[in-house]
RNA sequence: GGCGCGGUAGCUCAGGUGGUUAGAGCGCAGGAUUCAUAAUCCUGAGGUCGGGGGUUCGGGUCCCCCCCACGCUACCA
């Protein structure tokens, strides 16, 4: 494949429902960035697309929740993400949002064209409508009865009290939640994109590149587990998906169309579009065209996501994209895995994260060091670990050991012996090479000893292996105080001035290299950099690849006789107590955790409620492993007068052996229900603790079997 | 249960198509050095490459089985 003609870069859009973690920039966000920065400075024509998700139904129910309006929430984190990502540094070319006119417009155009195209399967279905709202009920502004346990709040999509997986029409006695009458069934027509249809076409793609009998892509530049995942999602059959759906926060489904009244575009047909909208808008700003970026064979679209997102880049939105049938498709997803933190797994509700608003609050003029840890962190091919105390130690030994103090030796030195002019050299005179010790070398060997490793950093970025690029990065600044090392300018400069001259003139080359080369991974560093060097302001506008060009001709980057500025510290160290006070915050969060929350009491009853239920004592006499189900046991219960086959899921917690003689308290009178093919006659009673383990609950000791419990 | 990515030095991780004594950074030990934010440089110790089989002259690398962690999915009466 050629060398594209251009890039369009995109960052999985946030979901305007909380705000963002470490996670979140080591999954999409830095990855992105880095190779966008790179790309700029190489003087490519890039775009780089990011925008907040708005719509879907987790936001009304949040809104009504906090009783405020879903407006209220996105404003609210669009603002918060807008804020978050320029203050760490993200470098979008246009960071949009799906609630954005522009938006529903290109959505609906989308959805119009594969409406036209006959590429939807309609498919009408009988689902709740309340009359007073005049609207269908999404699943979870249905409540009503359970069918499994009675339980008189249960959602449409799933039953609270007892777990269990529901549709609208299993419920008792439904109502709505927005009026509180009672629903009727209606039928609604949903617009479903037949993936299976689609399926051939897709496994060709990601397996081969090939779209068309033409090569789009090579899989091998793909990771393992994005292409895995693809696979299996592949091989286990596509189904049809719907793309629409009843609810009242979304882009609408374009009116004319029959039927669309009341319909909202799903949100993964809706935000995917996104990218597109956002470029459009880039491209008003800028008096640009939008097209050549989405529809022109010579460009590279890439999305960075994590790994949660791979199905929808990797199939449904190169579907919508390719139904469509002007588009191009990725030619890469370069997924990231998740980071954990501290051991465990980073968790909004549990509030286990680092937020970022609240790290470039606390660490203000840090953000160079958060993102170098992240970076060297990064999950590129499995999940991965930030602990604060490693913070710590690439701070304090690499930002402040290897690279900081390097530069500032250089620039304290060429300050000292030159008055911080650049000095003026006499070739002949050779140095101490910087990687092999003990054998001499020319400037211009040193020189192309730099190129070569600015062209490692670039190669590494360009395939996504972004540790692998800081480390490379870091070796430059290795290879610099080798050079000091090896060569001793400070023993020197009274016997061999002239070679002192060749060693700081290198030195200044080097340092010059990383102002940069360091760009892509630590932006603000880049900029303290050009200031310390005198240099202007880097604009990420073909800097690297002019700086090859030139070393390329084994020349030097920053002239004899210029001017540096004083030398101040580009990082400082990170003290054990600053450490301690995060890592507190954290022993905070986890003991609030522990504190145990009790369920609500539920609504009472009436006796003759109570009495519906038949519980009796039991014993369990036989337990096995139920095949093909991770959670259940096939259990049998004596109870006295009569066996029962119980299945229950407790496998997670006991194993077979152990249960057996367990005694045990049966609903003995309810429904018989299969599971996975096995009759399960009764429920018997557990207690689940705060962790969700599972505990009996027991008869005393050699109870007689099969007797009441009241 | 099915499918998928992983399991390599104390820690974090590299190791296309099988080939001599398995690598890096941090940490640790010893030495050199003082221009620099006690920073830097050199040397060294440390691994039965998750476990067990197999193919091969030769396996971290290929095949089979098992174990562990994570993700997707089914499943908690």
């Amino acid at each position: 494949m050629n060398e594209p003609k251009r890039y369009l870069v995109t960052s999985a859009l946030p979901y305007a429902n909380g705000p963002l973690h470490i996670g979140h920039l080591a999954g999409a966000y830095l990855s992105a960035d880095i190779f966008v920065r790179y790309l700029r400075l190489m003087g490519k024509d890039v775009v780089y697309i990011g925008g907040s998700d708005e719509h879907g139904a987790a936001i009304t129910i949040r809104a009504k929740k906090e009783g405020t309006t879903p407006r209220a929430i996105i404003d609210k984190y669009h603002e918060l993400f807008e804020d978050t990502f320029q203050k760490i540094g993200i470098s979008f070319d246009k960071y949009h949002r799906t609630s954005e006119q522009i938006h529903h417009e290109t959505s609906q155009d989308f959805f119009r064209a594969l409406h036209k195209k006959g590429e939807f399967v309609e498919q009408t279905t009988e689902q709740y409508y309340d009359e007073d709202s005049k609207q269908f009920l999404a699943d979870r502004y249905i409540i009503g009865t359970c069918p499994k346990c009675n339980h008189t709040e249960a959602y449409g999509d799933q039953c609270e009290n007892c777990g269990s997986t529901l549709s609208p029409t299993d419920l008792i006695e439904p109502r709505s939640t927005l009026s509180g009458n009672k629903p009727v069934l209606k039928t609604t027509t949903h617009w479903y994109l037949p993936l299976d249809k689609y399926e051939a076409w897709l496994r060709e793609w990601v397996e081969t590149g090939l779209v068309d009998s033409e090569k789009t892509h090579d899989p091998k530049a793909w990771k393992n587990h994005v292409l895995g995942q693809c696979k299996s999602w592949l091989d286990g059959g596509l189904q049809p998906r719907s793309m629409t759906r009843d609810l009242d926060w979304g882009v609408d489904v374009p009116q004319e169309i029959e039927g669309a009244e009341g319909k909202k575009l799903y949100v993964w047909m809706d935000a995917p579009i996104g990218y597109i909208s956002a470029t459009k808008q880039w491209a008003l700003d800028n008096d640009k065209d939008w097209k050549p970026y989405w529809q022109d064979k010579d460009t590279a679209l890439i999305h960075f996501i994590g790994k949660d997102n791979i199905v929808f880049h990797c199939l449904i939105f190169p579907a919508i994209l390719k139904a469509e049938g002007n588009y191009i498709l990725p030619v890469n997803v370069p997924a990231n895995q998740f980071m954990n933190l501290e051991g465990r797994k980073i968790s909004t509700s549990k509030n286990w994260a680092v937020w970022v608003h609240e790290y470039v609050q606390e660490f203000e003029g840090r953000e160079d060091e958060l993102r170098y840890n992240m970076i060297r962190n990064m999950p590129e091919q499995r999940d991965s670990e930030f602990t604060w105390k490693g913070f710590q130690d690439t701070n304090n030994n690499e930002l402040v050991n290897n690279i900081a103090n390097f530069i500032n030796r250089v620039v304290v030195l060429t300050n000292k012996y030159y008055e911080g002019s650049v000095p003026e050299i006499d070739q002949r005179h050779l140095v101490n090479s910087s990687v092999a010790q003990g054998e001499s070398a020319s400037y211009k060997e040193e020189l192309r000893i730099l190129f070569d490793g600015l062209r490692n950093v670039g190669a590494n970025i360009k395939k996504y292996e972004f540790r692998a690029a800081l480390t490379a990065l870091m070796e430059i600044s290795s290879k610099g105080n080798q050079l000091l090392q090896f060569n001793e300018p400070w023993k020197k400069q009274k016997t061999e001035p002239e070679d002192v001259k060749v060693v700081m003139n290198l030195g200044i080359q080097i340092v010059a290299a990383l102002s940069v080369a360091c760009r892509p991974f630590l932006p603000f560093t880049s900029d303290n950099l050009r200031g310390i060097l005198n240099l202007p302001a880097i604009e990420e506008k073909g800097e690297w690849q002019a700086m090859l060009d030139t070393l390329e001709k084994e020349e030097a980057i920053i002239p004899a006789g210029h001017q540096i500025n004083k030398p101040s510290h580009l990082f400082t160290k990170i003290s054990d107590e600053v450490i301690a006070a995060q890592i507190a915050k954290l022993e905070a969060t986890e003991a609030a955790n522990k504190g145990v929350e009790y369920e609500a009491v539920k609504d009472t009853i009436q006796f003759d409620d109570f009495s519906k239920l038949d519980l009796r004592t039991g014993k369990i006499t036989a337990a096995e492993k139920m095949k093909k189900a991770k959670k259940l046991l096939k259990l049998t219960v004596d109870l006295g007068f009569e066996e029962r086959t119980v299945v229950s899921g407790i496998a997670e917690f006991f194993k077979p052996e152990d249960v057996i003689g367990q005694e045990i308290v049966l609903v003995a009178n309810l429904a018989p229900r299969k599971l996975r093919g096995v009759e399960s006659q009764g429920m018997i009673l557990m207690s689940e603790n705060e962790k969700g383990e599972l505990g009996f609950v027991s008869p005393p000791k050699d109870w007689i079997t099969g007797f009441t419990v009241r």
